[in-house]
DNA sequence: CGCCTCTTTGAGCTCAATCAAGGTGTGTGG
DNA sequence: CCACACACCTTGATTGAGCTCAAAGAGGCG
């Protein structure tokens, strides 16, 4: 009866997946095939999917809801590497590996649900698609051009680069208008960027004192998103 | 005969290949299929290789020498996004797009060699070859490890970030002793840790009169190795 | 010889980190 | 049901690492 339901919830998953850029050429079938033994893992806030540092015997995709991928340094603070959000693979990229190993942990925010699926499947089964394999990597660059382009920001005032994380946000939730619709706390926004929870509320605040954004339960709402595209170009006088 | 030059130069630098990990399981058969209709291209210190924002036509290997990614900001300061050393592969990742386009510009630091292959090979040859596409991966792997590493570096104190930086470059040339085998300016570090030029030199200055590192003719070398390693492990004093 | 790149040093200033203290809401165990 | 812990948000005061600006010396090159 439980395998059944379990079933059920896959092939309901499976449907969702259609969605997804990732498998957008796929059909039913294909998915089926390529999902092979996987489970809905439904995760409650701050639940730990993935540990650093575990030897990685899962990968999966993203549902719905989000998980943040951070990496803990031996002293208390630890850097959010990456926000998941829907459609988003984690830990694909490492399953070619011998012995691979998750390089960071995963942890949700707030409600979600993430499609598991055993290394095995992605050997036996993503291993011989290179379409699939193209879409994880295109995946993987838009990534990496997040990360140079948050590399390239360091410089910058940190008004600049909360601008830029509140619009990036924004942008993958498209169609549900100006709310970010996950819950992001300050501190979050604050080990993301490498700065202080402090600094990131002295800002926000003053935002929400211009009325710029809105935050209700840790969702934080863009009311006039040229402002905040007005601080991405505060750029300092050139000569 | 220029002709012929050339075909003699391209295989004296598929032999150069066998020695990267990327190709470790190609014989040079392989390896000629791989790279057919590639060219070896000679650089000069600051030569262009690519342009950021130019449509990608080629991609290509590293043999000799280096190579630094760069993205240039609206105003003057560009960052540096990577340094690619040998058997670093460049723009492979974006290959597999429909009109990819260099989202970094690359330049030669000192005299360099790199096997330019069309993007045409790629999508009759590479294609083809999952594990070459996995090898490929592994790679980007290493340099998204690379960079979030660095991102949670970004707290760190300067001197941390210099350290960890020399570090790495080290590693990556264990072969040649305690010199880095580039030349590295000052500015190019700044550049690529998104700080001050004369912030750099302050902290290296500092380690040149302790004894610790030297440096000739752009060449860095490293004398005290352990104690480079010492200022990464300066962690603020934990309650 | 002038131009360019790279390095160096000093002085002043600023942004954001740190420390400190207090407020709110939620869960949890006595 | 209260007390306590905990996670999150907020504000103020202080401080310092590193940025900016300025000025200059040292090669290398056309």
């Amino acid at each position: 009866m439980v395998i059944l339901d379990k079933q059920i919830v896959l092939q309901a998953a499976l449907k969702e997946l259609l969605n997804f850029q990732i498998f957008s050429r796929c059909t039913l079938k294909d998915l089926a095939e390529i999902c092979a033994n996987g489970e809905v893992v439904v995760s409650q806030h701050r639940d730990i999917l993935y540990q650093m540092g575990e030897v990685a015997d899962s990968f999966g995709i993203v549902l719905s809801g989000a998980y943040k991928l951070t990496r803990s340094s031996p002293n208390g603070d630890d850097t959010i590497v990456h926000f998941c959000t829907p459609g988003d693979v984690i830990a694909a990229f490492i399953m070619s590996q011998e012995r691979p190993i998750y390089p960071v942990s995963s942890f949700a925010m707030g409600p979600s649900r993430f499609l598991k699926i055993p290394k095995e499947t992605y050997l036996r089964k993503w291993k011989e698609r290179p379409d699939l394999i193209f879409n994880i990597q295109s995946l993987l660059s838009t990534r990496i051009g997040n990360m140079q382009m948050q590399l390239s920001l360091t410089k910058a005032p940190l008004s600049v680069k909360i601008a830029h994380l509140l619009v990036d946000m924004l942008n993958r939730f498209e169609d549900h208008g100006s709310a970010l619709k996950l819950p992001l706390t300050r501190k979050e926004i604050a080990d993301n960027l490498g700065s202080s929870v402090e600094s990131v509320i002295r800002i926000m605040s003053d935002w929400t004192k211009k009325g710029i954004i809105e935050t209700q339960d840790q969702q934080i709402k863009i009311l006039k998103l040229e402002k905040v595209i007005a601080e991405l170009e505060v750029i300092p006088s050139v000569k």
